[in-house]
DNA sequence: CGAGCAACCTGCATGC
DNA sequence: TGCATGCAGGTTGCTC
């Protein structure tokens, strides 16, 4: 499910109910995600109290005066507040018990996601340090892409969605940045042009921003963790539609696999 | 270092 | 109905 917006629309919907709250008790009913659930993640969090929960790429970090809490939806994870001691699912994992009674129950069906203590600046952490800029940030820009892209000779779109690059742009995003952009997926990154550097990095802030606005894009059942389904999938252009006609200009879409990612692009709007 | 790809899992749609 | 196949929103970490 989770692409940046959903991740983003995630903390929205869960941080007025977890900032400042003091941690009860942690239940994990199932520990084998991407990495083991730490074993002693109860006793590290029992009793703490998140003073701030915050986003770094598609990572959600919970702080504490111990340490921080970082959080990876994967594929397929979900977050949402239920009440205490509620009714759980097959694939409900854990559940972090709020002494407000209220817990922040995490569901993963494909385990894809990962649940790990930091202590430390979290930022320094492995899996965080070399992320590249937030897209929405004055750090991303249509000069910065150019230059970083000079000499790479991967398929433009497996560029964008390098995490190391820019964080944030999964396969729905970077489809849809492209197509808004103009621009080939297969293109090699070195070879776009400053302008189309430009571009294209206005595009991945425009569909960024417009998912996020829209509460993310509902494709099965995501949920934020408000508990509302998102609208952006209502906005897609390309992503899903190969073989129907492009939006804009009424040709076939094509479809094909980059790096074994569904991309569909049009012909004729994107050169 | 860059590029390509297998791996981690389950659920679902499709076709026989 | 059952079974096999292929596909799915992400990321790491291995090879070459």
């Amino acid at each position: 499910m989770p692409e940046l917006p959903e991740v983003e629309t995630t903390l929205k919907g869960v941080s007025p109910h977890v900032i400042n709250q003091q941690v009860a008790k942690i239940i994990v009913r199932e520990s084998r995600l991407r990495y083991p659930i730490p074993a002693d993640l109860g006793k590290l969090l029992s009793g703490q109290v998140i003073s701030d929960v915050r986003r770094r790429g598609k990572y959600l970090l919970f702080a504490t005066a111990n340490g921080h809490l970082l959080l990876h939806l994967g594929m397929s994870g979900s977050l949402r507040m239920v009440q205490t001691g509620s009714a759980h699912g097959k694939h409900d994992h854990v559940d972090l018990q709020l002494t407000s009674g209220l817990a922040l129950r995490y569901t993963d069906p494909r385990r894809f996601g990962m649940m790990l203590w930091l202590t430390g600046d979290p930022l320094e952490h492995k899996l965080l340090k070399s992320l590249g800029p937030e897209p929405l940030s004055d750090n991303f820009s249509g000069s910065y892409l150019y230059r970083l892209s000079r000499g790479r000779k991967v398929p433009v779109k497996s560029f964008v969605m390098n995490a190391n690059v820019v964080v944030g742009a999964g396969n729905i995003y970077a489809n849809e940045a492209l197509f808004l952009a103009g621009i080939r997926p297969l293109r090699q990154a070195g070879k776009l042009s400053k302008q189309e550097c430009e571009r294209l990095a206005a595009a991945i802030k425009a569909v960024l921003a417009e998912a996020i606005a829209k509460g993310g894009t509902t494709l099965r059942d995501f949920v934020g963790g408000d508990g509302k389904p998102g609208y952006f999938s209502q906005s897609l252009q390309v992503y899903g539609r190969g073989g129907e006609n492009c939006l804009k200009c009424g040709s076939p879409l094509k479809a094909l696999r980059i790096a074994q990612r569904a991309t569909v692009y049009c012909p004729v709007c994107q050169r």
